[in-house]
DNA sequence: TCTCAGGGGCGAT
DNA sequence: ATCGCCCCTGAG
C-alpha cells in the first residue's frame, strides 16, 4: 500500500457516518474499504504515526489523483474549522468529532444512494446499496479476492423495475430506474459540475424522487457545495433548542438561516451538528429529550 | 403480534 | 400550504 501524509482526517466518522453508504470497516485489519462505479479502495491509518495513511486503489492502482479528490484531502481543514466555530455548541461537536470531513463522492453514486434514503434508516440505505452492488456491480479483483463495485448507471438503467425491487428499495425503485435511465442517456452527470448551485439544485429536483433535502445532500456530498446544509428533522430540533430557531420554519428558511449564521462553509457545520445529534440521540441523552 | 418511525417526496385537495 | 400515502425493515 502507498503511504501518504494526511493529518486530521477521521476515517471512522467520515466514511461510516451519514454521508456515504458504500464504506465498510474491518476491525481486525483496521482497514476501511469503499466502492464506487469506477474504483475500489482501501485506506488505513498508520498505527505508528497517525498523521499518515496507507492506501491503495483498484483496479487502477496508485490513483491518488482520484482518491485525494474523493476524500477532499486538499481542503484547508484548520481554516474551515476556525471558520465555523461560531459558538460553544458547534465547538463541542467539532471537538468530539475531530477530523470529520466532507467527501466528494461520485455524482451518480450519490444520486442512487440518496434516492434510497427517504423514510429509511442509514442502516437500511446501506443495505439497499449493497444489494444493488451484489446484483448489478461489476466484479473486481482486490488483492486476489473477488468483490464488486457500485453498480454502473448504464447497468441500472437497463434493469427491470421488478428486478430492482429485489433490493428492498420499495417505492423508491421507480425513481431509481428513471434516474438511472436519464443519467445514462444524457450528459447531466458531467454538466452539473459546471452549474451554478441554484441551477444544479433545480436540475436535481427535476428528477422524480429528489426534493429539497435529497438535492442538498447530493449537492453537498458529491458536488462540494459547501454553502448548503442538508438538515433533517433532528437537525431542526437542535436548531430550535440551541439556536432559538422557530420550530415551524420552512426548509428553505432554515437553510438560509444556517448559511447566514455559519457562512460559506455551512455544510461542514451542519455535518458536525448532524453527526453529533445522531450520536447523542442514539445514546438517548436526556439533554435533547426535553 | 403489534406498533412505529426511519436522513422525504408526490399528488390530490 | 397541508396531508395521506408510498414499501419495507428493525426496534421496542
Amino acid at each position: 500500500m502507498n503511504r501518504t501524509f494526511l493529518p486530521n482526517y477521521n476515517f471512522e466518522i467520515t466514511l461510516l457516518g451519514g454521508q456515504a453508504f458504500s464504506w465498510d470497516y474491518d476491525p481486525l485489519t483496521e482497514i476501511f474499504t469503499g466502492f464506487t462505479q469506477e474504483n475500489f479502495v482501501k485506506v488505513k491509518r498508520d498505527p505508528k504515526n497517525p498523521d499518515y495513511v496507507f492506501w491503495q486503489t483498484y483496479p487502477e492502482k496508485d490513483n491518488w489523483q482520484w482518491l485525494s479528490g474523493y476524500l477532499r484531502a486538499d481542503v484547508d481543514y484548520e481554516n474551515i474549522i476556525k471558520n465555523i466555530s461560531k459558538d460553544e455548541h458547534i465547538k463541542k461537536a467539532v471537538e468530539h468529532y475531530k477530523g470529520l470531513r466532507l467527501l466528494k463522492q461520485d455524482f451518480r453514486d450519490a444520486v442512487i444512494g440518496y434516492l434510497c434514503s427517504p423514510t429509511k434508516t442509514i442502516v437500511g440505505i446501506r443495505q439497499c446499496v449493497r444489494l444493488m452492488r451484489d446484483r448489478y456491480g461489476e466484479e473486481v479483483i482486490v488483492d486476489g479476492e473477488k468483490t464488486k463495485l457500485f453498480p454502473r448507471i448504464e447497468r441500472l438503467a437497463q434493469a427491470d423495475l421488478a428486478d430492482i425491487l429485489q433490493c428492498k428499495v420499495g417505492f423508491r425503485g421507480q425513481n431509481i430506474k428513471l434516474a438511472a435511465e436519464r443519467l445514462a442517456n444524457s450528459d447531466v452527470s458531467l454538466e452539473i459540475h459546471e452549474m451554478q448551485t441554484d441551477q444544479a439544485l433545480e436540475t436535481l429536483k427535476s428528477f422524480r424522487g429528489i426534493g429539497d433535502k435529497v438535492a442538498d445532500c447530493i449537492a453537498v456530498y458529491s458536488l462540494s457545495r459547501d454553502e448548503l446544509t442538508p438538515f433533517d428533522v433532528w437537525g431542526m430540533r437542535v436548531l430550535q433548542k440551541y439556536y432559538d430557531v422557530d420550530a415551524n420554519i420552512k426548509y428553505d428558511k432554515m437553510r438560509a438561516w444556517v448559511k447566514d449564521y455559519f457562512g460559506d462553509k455551512a455544510s461542514w457545520a451542519g455535518q458536525y451538528l448532524f453527526e453529533y445529534i445522531r450520536l447523542v440521540d442514539s445514546k438517548k441523552n436526556e439533554k435533547f429529550n426535553n
